[in-house]
DNA sequence: ATGATTATTTATCATATGATAAATACTTTT
DNA sequence: AAAAGTATTTATCATATGATAAATAATCAT
């Protein structure tokens, strides 16, 4: 019997919501460690998501295609959680897929037994309404940023806010979560 | 002693989440019915949001200046439920607004309260996360159209999706709200 | 009802981004 | 190290949307 190591997931837990050590145990329980190596899906389009991933180590994206044209929708890093909202929160299978774009380790953690931990750990289910909340929070603030800003505007806030993306992210990828086409990056990074 | 009619509010939490009748009441006692009419701000861009809205009656719309540009970030109809999200969940003053598009009748909870009331009623916790659910899923939705679709498709799904936005709202607000001019919304518009 | 204000459309010109193609540069595999 | 495959940049041309201004239409206040 291996031991499940989720000391970056339990950390990051005390800086959302602090959960007692049963719960602690609880989640553990339902904790598998799983290792994709770059360029593989970790989830497939048209799978219903029941799971909701942390980020161990490594990078992965959501990606779907629009007009056989690949679109990332997002990037997740280290320490932070990932799924695919629409699928997840609605039942219905996601057309979007998640790729690991580094050799990457994620703590996977089975949604249906969470949910059923909530009804007898309350903690567990503030810690997760918690994550939503932050997670909407980015998601409206993304949306700001796409209403409104020029290109050239959101490629400049992305390499001042997040400049890890474009340190470890392929730019073909970085371009579509942008809301443009690669060329157009091209072109925007080539201005001084 | 004026009762209060939170008949819509209850009917609402019915089809997202059941409560007890004891939280229902819990509910009911941290809510206030406020009204105001057409053009009148519900709250004010600085003000750090501490209440939700559930709309009663009339439309509301949230918005903000960018470069003095009036900016509809989003619309919100009867039996929806309207926050600032970003300063809600943060703590933090609010950069936005809420307005009032038409006359309108809203339910106010009081944040704060609520959140008390999740130690000891459990179900308004799980009602109140599905409820964020909801809107982190719309959200995300809402950046898939903005990432990669024209104006043009944006505004004909608008049409068949949300008729009413076109019903009811003035265009130089939908304008914004689909990240174009108005000037550009007309003229997509006249198109045959 | 009338005039004043506000919202919407139409027109013209400017510009950012898209589409396509080709040239480099960088990685990976053998 | 060479070859093959990817990723990125550069160039050219096309087009959707922006900016501005003016005309029309709708709404509001007296």
């Amino acid at each position: 019997m291996v031991l499940l190591d989720v000391q970056e997931l339990s950390d990051q837990i005390k800086t959302i919501h602090p959960i007692t050590l049963s719960s602690e145990k609880a989640l553990s329980s339902i904790c598998k460690e799983v290792a994709f190596s770059k360029g593989k899906n970790v989830q497939e389009i048209g799978h219903t998501c029941k799971t909701i991933y942390f980020v161990k180590k490594g990078v992965v994206r959501i990606y779907y295609f629009k007009d056989a044209i690949d679109i990332t929708e997002s990037f997740e890093f280290e320490n932070a959680f990932v799924a695919r909202a629409e699928s997840l929160f609605t039942g219905k299978p996601s057309r979007k897929a998640i790729q690991a774009i580094e050799n990457t380790t994620l703590i996977a953690i089975d949604s249906n037994k969470l949910f059923k931990l909530f009804d007898t750990h309350s903690d567990l289910e503030r810690l997760f309404r918690k994550i939503i909340e932050i997670s909407y929070v980015n998601t409206v603030n993304r949306i700001e940023s796409l209403q409104f800003n020029t290109a050239e505007e959101r490629y400049k806030s992305l390499l001042k806010d997040t400049p890890d993306v474009l340190k470890r992210i392929p730019l073909k990828y970085v371009a579509s979560y942008l809301g443009i086409t690669q060329v157009s990056l091209s072109r925007i990074r080539g201005v001084k």
